[in-house]
DNA sequence: AAATTATGTGCACACGTTTGCACAAAAAAA
DNA sequence: TTTTTTTGTGCAAACGTGTGCACATAATTT
């Protein structure tokens, strides 16, 4: 494609100020604004898109001798047409296939039934979880959904609600990225009277609705599992503690510890979220003087990861050292021993984002304050933690 | 929430039609009215929403005693406008952070920027890591996504079809759910003139473009690779021979073989696509007279369960037995041992996909009839099969 | 100086809907 | 019959933007 140095509009309004010109004495000058002339008309109908048709309410209007108001009310079931005339009209809509202009639709009403997503990862087992759910919810209710990836970058994170604030979204589900530390763009979301609900990865700079995992109790219950199969000295390889996921998890970790009157070692308390520092930080705690019984990890990444550290430094699993991991995704059932997990229940989650905020969309949900919607988990013992021993 | 027994319009026509009534002689009929009156009143106003309000074109026109038009010439850089009414309009704007109207725009020019996405299914680690590769594409062309999910459910994938075209999308992307047997709503979308591109699971009863993974050299490659490392008895678990990825990796598996003068054995060509399957037909074979020395898997999932029965049935991999997965997804990593695999390179399909749809959006893509892509595939070597003897 | 051309702006209509209001015709009540 | 009420329909304006055209005024060419 040629490159072009104007836009097409450009070239258009041009043309048509070039070719106001009388042809009573040509000139030179008038000769060079010919050729210009057919070379860009030339590159205009290269260009030119073709047009697509659909049938309009001002169609059937016309064909039926009816007004385009009395059609639209026609299709629309109002209670001021009579019953032939809206039979004869969704017939005739029915037949020639009529489809609703969404736009002029949502112009006219200034309401829209498009709710924007934004996730900070999607090729990822929970995210993609809880997206499922998001879909299914919207869909059931009649909304779309605009989904956006900030893939864990906060200026792609910004330009996603730029895209969606300019795209009219009714609402927006958001999971914060990692490296957001600015909260600017979430608060412009709510300045500009569009309902947010956030998910997961929560934003704590912001006063708004969100719909946690209930991490504290989930971290809770697996250590205090592990505790009860025999386990005395459990690491924690957890994430950045300005995370409230990773923190709430982290005194769910400690509190149940204390609760079954153990020591709370600050040495096995690390922040180890990816598989590089899994390499590096895991071999550590095994050759250190107090060797850790049980890993407790903050997803099932690095629990995978870390069996088979701890399994190739000779160790076994669950008899010498226990792994539990955090999501339930499916790496859980093909890891050798399958992996003991806490399961987050993503789908059931994105359900109820989706749903708190079509409550609020529709004013359903009255509550004034800040709405919290929790999420249980659940303890799913597989083959890396051993039996209770009763 | 009280239940509606009319809509709210109707309400407040009927409230309308009702208050039309003369003062003079008031009877018992009029003061029910009344009371119906005030209830309808009540309920109107609870269910009332509130309107948000956004800076507008004429607004700036009205502020800066301009009038629309030359405003939002000012803002499009039309070479009509004067530099100095072009800055004060700008500047206005800027600091009155004024948001185009996309809907207005839309409809006024017939055209937009949003793009359908129709994927099987979300969890699961291709279909996601080719949504990132679309996802990225898009955005940086400008574009938005809408995202649909079929759940592997033909009806939920022709719902999907009428949201997208409903939405009047520009154009859509989309990956056949393993149930579709009519082509009805595809075609729809070529009838309504919205461009279509299909991805992976390609739809044959359609004559569109598509991007597709090298499923037979893949396939072709990975079993003759295991081939090499001294493999005799290949089984293949595969998946229904209607859809075209499956048979071409079954083409491919069957070509390796005899290319490399081994026999084709119908009985080790399985339809085996689901865990379920999987714990059923691998111990089958397992069982039988003429062992297979290795398994070639339709995905890795299938892969790594057929590892975890392999196993415990007491044979050693990859010394008794291989096996090869095919998708290159998290899971290979986490098994034991790590699992051989054939990359897909499913954001570079996504990329690929997105790409071509903008271009036939845009009409940069000149060549009339099917565009079609093919994606290269990778023999990603690991633990589950042997070193290649030289 | 006169004719022509360039420049900048505004009017009015269009896109496809929805909706307040007016109005005629039919039905019901007085 | 006359008045009131009900019923069904159409007119016109609106949502926020884009664009053809007309029309002044300024700049340039004859």
């Amino acid at each position: 494609m040629p490159v072009l140095l104007f836009s097409i509009e450009t070239k258009v309004y041009n043309l048509k100020r070039f070719a106001n010109f009388s042809m009573n004495n040509i000139s030179f000058f008038h000769l060079c604004r010919c050729f210009f002339f057919f070379f860009t008309i030339f590159e205009i109908v290269y260009f030119q898109n073709v047009l697509m048709s659909q049938i309009t309410l001002k169609d059937i209007a016309k064909a039926l001798n009816l007004s385009p108001s009395t059609v639209s009310r026609a299709m629309k079931n109002h209670p001021a047409i009579s019953a032939e005339t809206r039979v004869l009209v969704q017939e005739y809509a029915e037949t020639h296939k009529y489809k609703p202009n969404t736009l002029a639709m949502q112009l006219r009403t200034n309401r829209n039934t498009t709710i924007g997503v934004i996730v900070p990862e999607i090729v990822h087992y929970f995210f993609s979880t809880v997206l499922a759910g998001i879909q299914q919810e919207a869909e059931s209710e009649g909304y779309n959904l605009l989904f956006c990836h900030s893939n864990e970058d906060y200026a792609r994170e910004v330009r996603s609600v730029e895209t969606l604030l300019d795209a009219r979204v009714c609402g927006i589900l958001a999971s914060q990225s990692k490296t957001t530390e600015k909260f600017d763009h979430f608060q412009e979301i709510i300045d500009n009277d569009v309902h947010l609900v956030f998910f997961d990865r929560i934003c704590t700079g912001i006063n708004t609705d969100k719909v946690v995992v209930d991490d504290y109790a989930g971290a809770y219950n697996a250590v205090e599992h592990m505790i009860h199969t025999g386990c005395q000295r459990i690491a924690f390889l957890g994430s950045t503690p300005s995370m409230p996921i990773a923190n709430n998890r982290r005194m769910g970790y400690e509190d149940a510890l204390r609760k079954n009157k153990l020591p709370v070692d600050k040495n096995l308390s690390r922040i180890c979220d990816t598989v590089d520092l899994a390499r590096e930080i895991v071999p550590e705690l095994l050759r250190s003087d107090s060797l850790p019984d049980a890993f407790f990890c903050i997803n099932d990444e690095v629990a995978a990861y870390c069996m088979q550290i701890v399994k190739s430094a000779g160790y076994g699993i669950p008899e010498d050292i226990s792994v539990c991991g955090f999501t339930n995704s499916y790496i859980t059932e093909v890891t050798d021993p399958t992996l003991t997990t806490v399961d987050q229940h993503g789908f059931e989650m994105g359900k109820v984002a989706a749903r708190l905020l079509i409550n609020r969309i529709e004013g359903k949900e009255t509550k004034p304050g800040v709405v919290s919607r929790l999420i249980k988990t659940e303890l799913v013992p597989k083959g890396s933690t051993r039996e209770i021993v009763q």
